[in-house]
DNA sequence: CTGAAAGCGCTAACAC
DNA sequence: GTGTTAGCGCTTTCAG
């Protein structure tokens, strides 16, 4: 029951603690192969392993990176959360996963309670605007990757952001409707008080104004703000969207951007509860890419996000100033979005069809 | 940049470390109420934190839970995370993720690390048939709580497991077909070599007997073995058991038991990419409940677990030894699945209609 | 090349 | 009620 610990290794090893601890940091050269030999064999023979509580305690250093999600219930942080796990164990590390439900002050939280574990780095999928309330910890030395969220004016210096660009995943996904005949859009989302989403949704407008068209005269879901900002309710988001969207007076769209594939979900949901057929009376476009766009009925035309190559960046981000690497600080890593077509967009019902419309092939600013 | 130390607290505060300590550790009877108070306030204008890896050396104590999951990417295991999560914080703990990819040399190394970090109590969702590999841990005081994965014989005697009963989850399903009137079944999953994926076959065969049905009669899916055993892939398993088993020379079956409702989901995504219909050609029921099971064209037919009391069960299982109470050891906490009907199950096609047929209602053995 | 010794920050006896 | 003290297991100078 009682652990093996250091002293018993270089007893029986008969070498000093510090000898055994050089060998344990690969500090060989400071001993001949024969010791060296010896203490492999004991260690094995008793089958120690190093307590990390001491080896912290001791060093302040853990091999432990967090990564603070809005909740792995939601499929797009659980392939996220996959895909960091996979990226940090690569680089030797473990990962505490904690669930803000993008609520500021557990989030803090959960940072404060990390930074007391030791970790080091923490990847922070949160979108918050301000990063204020976690200054402190950030001037005290700790590592801080925000992800799907870019870097903010007053962020603090030191923060870096992998994220996509935003904007062009917005405007990408309304052009597509737009190019395929769609004039009446609209752009379907809970809050939009993060930073990725009110991107999403310029880029969205971007597109109406490059191809002449207001947003304003588009139809616009009202219920908006009263949704609950939390991933679980995305989807219950879309579906009450479609059943606003489509039995009220005014004329509903034919194409409608989701602010992201369980929303996306939701509102498909919402439009065959009211009778209607994704991809032929409406087209839907999604973003995220997830797993289920692909298996859903019709297949989900989406906005995919790189999710195993960010999760690889934000690794090396995170433990970037344990390499003694200290990298120019306040980067902002913005990847490209890409359009994956499906079968949830089509042209526009006959009635809706206006004459084809040659759209200026311009990006967003 | 240096941390506040539980001295310097003493110091500013004018009393000694153990006070401190004391305090911290809710003592109050061993102070004078003007001295908690200095103390109170002191630790606040510090801000003052205590250091974790400092009093686990101490103590030996964490209160962290380690969780390991095949993989937070499936939708089912991303839920139980979350709801795992949240029971923890209820009980003032915070999880350690990690995925094993089910496979046991992972499943081992994880188990271990998370020992090394002072975790006392470990979630496994592994359904690995054997807990040898882990048996010395365990004799080293190591508290496991196995879900979805029901005790078994040779199990170390201070398991404790929660987990549905899956032989009736099994049952339930396939009954319910062959109330519909389906008599030609199929079931489908990767690989069975889980304790709990077993029991669901098992429960699926004993429906079948209990209706005269021999299950060496039912269209079987000969590539079950060639797949790998993770669930990144159960949809695609689902996928291609749907475009095995309809364009064979066999007589298809017109209602499918999924062993998962991810891999549902991919066989329901396989009918239609023959020009299938699911809940009108063929009848499917999946299995877990998870969000998306509803979401879906049509809404899925399914077997649901009741995620959140399991996850509370659990984590009171994965502290009990902390909290003095030794429980008694090796229970095993079977709770009860539910079907839910929706729309991907219905009576079979007229061709295949047979006369109504009272099933005995009996309980699995 | 190897060993002795001094803590990292905290807790828990045991004195006072 | 409060303070003194001795480590928890490890790393790391600094001597030999």
């Amino acid at each position: 029951m009682g652990r093996v610990t250091i002293q018993q290794v270089a007893r029986e090893a008969e070498v000093s603690p510090s000898t055994v601890s050089n060998y344990l940091n690969g500090r060989m050269d400071r001993m001949v192969p024969a010791t060296r030999e010896r203490i492999e064999k004991t260690i094995a023979r008793l089958g120690y392993r190093p307590n990390r509580a001491a080896r912290q305690l001791r060093t302040g250093r853990t091999k432990t990176i967090g990564l603070i999600v809005p909740s792995v219930g939601n499929p797009f942080w659980g392939a996220f959360a996959h895909e960091l796990e996979v990226a940090a164990v690569a680089v030797g590390c473990s990962v505490l996963l904690c669930n803000s439900e993008r609520v500021a002050e557990r989030e803090r939280e959960y940072v404060q309670e990390l930074w007391d574990n030791g970790v080091r780095g923490i990847v922070l999928c949160s979108s918050l605007p301000s990063l204020d309330h976690l200054a402190d910890l950030v001037e005290q030395g700790l590592q801080l990757v925000t992800f799907d969220r870019p870097a903010q004016p007053n962020d603090p210096e030191s923060v870096v952001s992998i994220s996509i660009n935003n904007v062009v995943g917005g405007y990408v996904a309304a052009n597509h409707l737009i190019e395929l005949g769609h004039r009446r859009l609209s752009f379907v989302a809970g809050s939009l008080a993060s930073v990725n989403r009110a991107g999403r949704y310029r880029g969205f407008v971007s597109a109406l104004e490059a191809a002449g068209l207001d947003v304003n005269d588009m139809p616009a879901w009202s219920g908006r703000e009263d949704v609950p900002f939390g991933d679980v309710f995305a989807a219950d988001v879309g579906r009450r969207a479609a059943h606003s969207l489509f039995s009220g007076d005014a004329e509903p769209p034919t194409g409608v951007v989701a602010i992201n594939d369980m929303t996306a979900l939701g509102f498909c949901r919402g439009l065959r509860d009211l009778g209607l057929t994704v991809g032929k009376d409406v087209s839907v476009v999604g973003f995220d890419d997830i797993v289920l766009a692909d298996l859903y009925d019709p297949p989900l035309t989406t906005v995919r996000q790189p999710l195993a190559r960010m999760a690889k960046l934000a690794i090396a981000e995170a433990v970037s100033h344990d390499s003694g690497d200290p990298g120019e600080p306040g980067r902002s890593v913005l990847l490209q979005p890409q359009l994956i077509v499906r079968a949830s967009t089509a042209p526009p019902p006959a009635r809706d069809q206006v004459p084809a419309l040659t759209v200026p092939a311009v990006n967003p600013k």
